[in-house]
DNA sequence: GCCGTTTTCGGCCCGACTGTTTTCAGTCG
């Protein structure tokens, strides 16, 4: 494993995974051995899901505070920052080939088995290991290996290929309507109790691998008979008696289980995980006595099987913990104290506060494809008071006058729109660029033209933490701008987020009333859903809008609300939540 | 190696599947 000083969260979880393997390959006897793969694992994944550079933590002499990081861990993160290396680790990798880290990428390949592979087969070196794998298989060398045959080496030959070839994960919009189809074609067939999604899209996590969906029936055959009907199916992977499994276009795999009523529950509850939430909620079931499975609750040996998921909580003294907390974010103790939020919902929406219609005005970004009033209309029909108009700022390169023209020109249409009073309020607004330098790319003047504004990052993703957070509180620090719209500029499957310090920028948008965007837009569900629960810890306004380019994008707004409800937060901290006048008064607008 | 309203020592989730084995280890979610 190579180490440097500035290694980043991602690689730095890796390299305490292959601590966590090399571990496993090359048992010291102790009898906590198995305890402490178990801690380097919970801290790679840790790291890995953290909201911020451990380096930057580092600097501020923060690592422990992050759960599963103590004092070991912390002393060699130390060393690796200051030093570029760990000397405890690289004593751990001797001997061992840095070729069976990168195997560990494959599905069915832990530590044992990488180990054994990158010794018999002679791949030394950690470049290209996979290639080697992948063409000794095909060769037939591994079938002849002790503790292999002929089928663990197919496995492992369409194992990588699925590695090389792994589509992206889908983003949540794209498997909520996967799910919502095949579901659909379940309903057409009657004797079914119930039928729900599981795991991360039941959890509406940003990003969803295999969409997974439960079947309460009494006739599991013949449901499973059914679904694998489904006429989109590209091919049947796996039908049984409980479970099947299809392979859609695109090589989406959606998973079918079936219990019967009586112990739907507890197959619900299981399957919609998370991992990390069971395995808590199971440590917190042993003080009690009881044990949990995808069964049911077994006490003193016997099991209990629970029809619902209600039951199932309440069956440990808890209250029911919706799906999308059920991340081991403190939702166990929270529900035991009867202090779970009252998630916002939906209906809770009153306004829409990111949108672009196509006014034409001279942006250097995409402009809309409706126009000012079929925005408005359809903020009507969704039942909104009011909504923003955030056409992009135009292009720099302009004339001052041109500008000015042009925004003069928008608002008299915003004017003309408003005497219309289609909804109660049109806000007339701007989207505007962040420079690199923090400077607002908009003359001084135009803000006379605009009733509010919304800055954001489009450019210049790379730059050190400290500029990058001193760069927009410069832009905040506007008394027009109000709003810090999809503040990470991440793009799921494509592109990091930006690396800022939260707690100063959450501090100054709390003590300057300024709001932060959660972003709809299915790439984008930015602020990410673990950085809103922080900025709803630290008392942060948030607004939810849906950045539409279209008026059919408006719809949207559901994925950005199940962000905010995944962060924790209430109807309380959402502010376009309010009716339109307390709306104004809260955001310091006319 | 981590962690703490039953513990600063002594605990640490549960079950299924798979392939290669004669009774189980490794991996996964």
């Amino acid at each position: 494993m190579k180490t440097h000083k500035n290694m980043t969260n991602l690689e730095i979880a890796k390299l305490l995974k292959a601590v966590a393997a090399a571990h496993q390959v090359k048992p010291t006897g102790e009898s906590n051995e198995r305890f402490r793969i178990i801690a380097y694992e919970r801290a790679a994944d840790a790291v890995e899901h953290a909201t911020s550079e451990m380096k930057d933590l580092w600097e501020e002499k923060k690592l422990s505070e992050i759960a599963g990081i103590g004092k070991t861990i912390a002393d060699h993160l130390d060393e690796l920052f200051k030093t570029g290396k760990v000397k405890h680790f690289e004593e751990i990798f001797k001997c061992l080939p840095p070729a069976m880290f990168e195997l560990l990428d494959v599905p069915g390949v832990g530590a044992k088995t990488a180990e054994k592979l990158t010794k018999e087969l002679g791949i030394t070196k950690a470049h290209g290991a996979l290639e080697k794998l992948h063409k000794a298989a095909e060769k037939g060398r591994v079938r002849g290996l002790e503790g292999f045959g002929e089928q663990s080496e197919k496995e492992i030959t369409e194992s990588i290929r699925e590695v090389k070839e792994r589509t992206r994960r889908l983003l949540l919009p794209h498997a909520t309507g996967i799910a919502e189809d095949v579901i659909a074609w379940m309903k057409r067939k009657s004797g079914m109790d119930s039928i729900d999604t599981l795991g991360s899209l039941r959890r509406s996590a940003s990003t969803v691998g295999d969409v997974d969906i439960a079947v309460a029936s009494n006739k599991p055959e013949e449901v499973i008979r059914h679904f694998v009907e489904y006429p989109k199916k590209t091919k049947v992977i796996e039908a049984g008696r409980e479970t099947a499994s299809l392979l859609l276009p695109g090589g989406v795999q959606v998973d079918l289980m079936v219990q019967p009523p009586d112990a739907y529950g507890a197959l619900l509850q299981h399957f919609t995980g998370s991992k990390h939430h069971n395995v808590a909620l199971r440590v917190f079931a042993l003080k009690k006595k009881l044990s949990l499975s995808e069964h049911g609750i077994k006490k003193g040996g016997k099991l209990l099987k629970v029809s619902d998921e209600q039951k199932f909580y309440k069956a440990l003294g808890m209250a029911w913990i919706p799906p999308e907390l059920r991340e081991d974010q403190g939702e166990i103790d929270a529900s035991v104290e009867h202090k779970l939020p009252k998630l916002v919902e939906l209906k809770d929406i009153k306004g829409d506060l990111h949108m672009h219609s196509d006014f034409p005005s001279e942006t250097s970004h995409d402009v809309g494809v409706n126009t000012l009033q079929e925005m408005a209309e359809e903020g009507k029909r969704l039942g909104y008071e009011y909504i923003a108009l955030t056409e992009h700022n135009p292009k720099s390169a302009e004339s001052e006058k041109k500008i000015l023209e042009i925004l003069r020109e928008k608002k008299e249409r915003v004017d003309k729109l408003n005497d219309k009073n289609i909804i109660k309020r049109v806000f007339n607004c701007l989207e505007i660029d962040i420079q690199p330098d923090g400077k607002l790319a908009l003359p001084e003047k135009s803000f006379d033209f605009i009733d509010f504004g919304i800055v954001s990052i489009h450019s210049s993703f790379k730059a050190t933490r400290d500029h990058q957070t001193k760069r927009v509180l410069a832009a905040l620090a506007n008394p027009k701008v109000k709003i810090f719209a999809h503040p990470t500029a991440r793009k799921l499957n494509e592109r990091e987020g930006v690396d800022f310090d939260w707690d100063k920028i959450f501090e100054f948008c709390k003590k300057n009333g300024k709001a932060v965007e959660i972003n709809s837009s299915p790439q984008r569900l930015d602020l990410p859903d673990m950085l809103v629960h922080k900025a709803v810890k630290q008392g942060v306004k948030l607004t939810i809008s849906t950045d539409s380019h279209a008026k059919d994008q408006m719809i949207g707004m559901r994925y950005g609300v199940s962000v905010a409800r995944r962060g924790w937060a209430e109807k309380k901290n959402i502010l376009n939540t309010l009716g339109y006048l307390d709306f104004k008064k809260a955001l310091g607008v006319d």
